[in-house]
DNA sequence: CGAATAGTTGAGTAGTCTCAAAACAGGTGG
DNA sequence: CCACCTGTTTTGAGACTACTCAACTATTCG
């Protein structure tokens, strides 16, 4: 069960209904490009992203943009933590979600063994997705990352072997998140349509022609 | 003495009998570069670093190193997480941990609110941290990245504002974190030295000159 | 002392960044 | 329907940074 079904089903059982009560969550639309406000979700600080994608903007003192982190949908994230943060949360997509209170939260995690794993597995996979995109990042070629980046994309939005893949964020968005520039990343995609690798007829869908050599392209071996 | 072996030896023992019905932690030892197979550490997933550090360590197809995650002194680790990692554990330095069952482990967090808060807010911290980590990969130069893993090593040891920070890892281990070569490392010691930005006696020790220089440099601010 | 490991320095190369301009939508108003 | 604008993506030429490979120095340890 998913964590977003598991909160769904707590809040609605009846057999709950001798412990704290759950409040209902409340359903938000943000628009592309607005700016989440850590503190004005004091009141509902958990964030469960039903559609889009929040990222985690950091501006450096001469203009350089990085995306950090990337939240995608059914991903967890607590506000209240990225108050310290030296980023921004930027919603980088029309995004709807879903707001927690923060007691709420905690008591379901004592109640239910369950939804506590739940919780501490959806951290730790959030946490290793951050360690490979620290690898990608590190000391990948711009193809390189490019490759590693069609693959995340594939990942975490759950399409298994599927070769068609859409990466429906913004050129900059991803240049961004994966440390390059817009024209590098564009040459990056010239280079791995003419080594057929992949094939695009929409700037925003990858047709995956050549898997096992993107595969290798994405984890540093010199074809 | 073996991993599993300690792990053995915790098994067999009869010590554990504490008053409350959480086993007592064992702790061990293991020495520099020593490799943490997860599955040897089935019976105690979880790894609280006493001492020393611990990096998850990737291999890229041609040879290429990268360290994304370091963890140090009080880092709680869930080596069950990380067994699905595409890189290893390796102690970078000499390493003291405590072990601890993984049913004790969700016990105390249900059982105390504090506990339960204080590990959600410890993986929150991880979770900046590699956050932070993926900026300073992303855009930044080597002398820029030099200064912010300075800056970082202050933080994690919690020295405030000392201006004398004890670096303890390798040169190599260093790049491989900061995704530099260690000669261009060594070259932007160097430059910084140059700057007068920082001195060192000791190759481990560096005395932070001109703080507010080096922040704004860590920051990417032209100076 | 000599071997081995860790760290520094130097010269040339490859790759990314910068800046500038051109191509390409998508939407607006005449 | 077309010209126009705005924003995004692509392409090109030159500068600059970090990498590679090599030699050299320092330090540790048998």
């Amino acid at each position: 069960m998913t964590q977003l079904a598991y909160i769904d089903e707590y809040k609605t059982a009846e057999a709950h209904s001798s412990s704290v009560r759950v409040n209902a969550p409340t359903l938000n639309s943000f628009e592309q490009d607005t700016v989440l406000d850590c503190d004005a979700f004091r009141n509902l600080p958990i964030l469960v992203v039903t559609k889009g994608a929040v990222g985690l903007q950091h501006m450096l003192g001469d203009g350089r943009q990085t995306i950090s982190v990337i939240f995608f949908e059914g991903d967890v994230l607590d506000t209240r933590h990225f108050s310290k943060a030296s980023g921004k949360l930027v919603c980088i997509l029309p995004v709807t979600a879903s707001l927690y209170n923060g007691d709420d939260f905690e008591t379901m995690q004592r109640d239910s063994t369950q939804f506590q794993i739940e919780q501490s597995s959806n951290q730790a996979r959030q946490h290793l997705y951050a360690a490979q995109h620290s690898v990608d990042l590190a000391r990948k070629s711009a193809v390189e990352k490019l490759a590693s980046f069609i693959f995340e994309c594939r990942k975490r939005q759950q399409l298994g072997r599927q070769l068609t893949v859409c990466l429906r964020l913004r050129r900059t968005d991803i240049a961004d998140y994966m440390g390059l520039r817009v024209e590098t990343l564009s040459r990056a995609f010239s280079k791995l349509r003419k080594m057929q690798f992949i094939d695009s007829d929409d700037a925003d869908e990858v047709h995956i022609l050549n898997e096992p050599a993107l595969r290798q392209l994405a984890n540093g071996k010199t074809l």
